[in-house]
DNA sequence: TACTGCTATATGATTTAATCATATAATAAG
DNA sequence: CTTATTATATGATTAAATCATATAGCAGTA
């Protein structure tokens, strides 16, 4: 039986938005805040509308934990202080692991996407 | 502190390796049944080693719930009981929508891996 | 001064998909 | 009669994603 709300899928379905390989790749473009990177994210287009914040900090402090990144607290400037990422060696090392899964990911898609587009053909002919 | 065992990132998450669509597509293409269909996904190319099993009859089960899918059981034939599976007009339009959002996900994908590269050329040079 | 909005970080609770570990049983092959 | 293969299934655990919320500095303005 179908249930009240309609719960299944690629709505609801806890999707994987590649946030680790995203912010590693955006921390070795330029070192950056927890805040800056909600932003750089967005634009990253794994996301449907924005970020959830408290992922992403809590996902910094999880890689930082691994050395994967670093911070330090920055005062100077206006505003409150701000926790300044840096991509560490171990973080470049990693984020390469990461892209040999994406590459095969990205494969393993395209080939989803065509075989889908082809059967779409047929039954529409 | 990195831990002990190194359980952050690309070998460990949780990965979405897109059964829901890709046992869609697949019954679509034809009906099948749960054992059928762990080789087929092995094919796919989303996962690493073998599928597990479990996950995919679970999957199929909660998709059946949802009138993604509707199944009987087959007799016929030697070995034990299948369940053989077939997908439902429902199941297409779910696919369908599976499809769009898959598509955003494979030029993210492609715009990640591109900037990668520039990135890595530019650090090699 | 008080209020509002923006910048910035953080954490606790909840949900749920994925994984791990098994259990069951029919049949085929040796 | 034992083992391997085919086939489905479920309970327990783990961990990522999400939801809800808290804190606080500073800027502009009414």
């Amino acid at each position: 039986m179908p249930r009240k709300n309609f719960i299944c899928g690629c709505y609801t379905e806890r999707r994987n938005r590649y946030l680790e390989p995203s912010l590693l790749l955006l921390l070795w473009q330029k070192p950056a805040h927890g805040y800056d990177l909600l932003t750089s994210l967005e634009k990253m287009g794994f996301h449907e509308s924005h970020p959830d914040p408290g992922a992403v900090y809590k996902k910094l402090r999880h890689m930082e934990e691994f050395n994967l990144v670093k911070s330090h607290w920055e005062t100077t400037g206006g505003g409150p202080a701000k926790r300044l990422y840096r991509i560490t060696k171990l973080g470049r090392n990693h984020l390469k692991n990461w892209v040999a899964v994406l590459q095969k990911r990205h494969a393993a898609l395209e080939n989803f996407l065509q075989q889908y587009t082809t059967l779409s053909d047929e039954n529409q002919a």
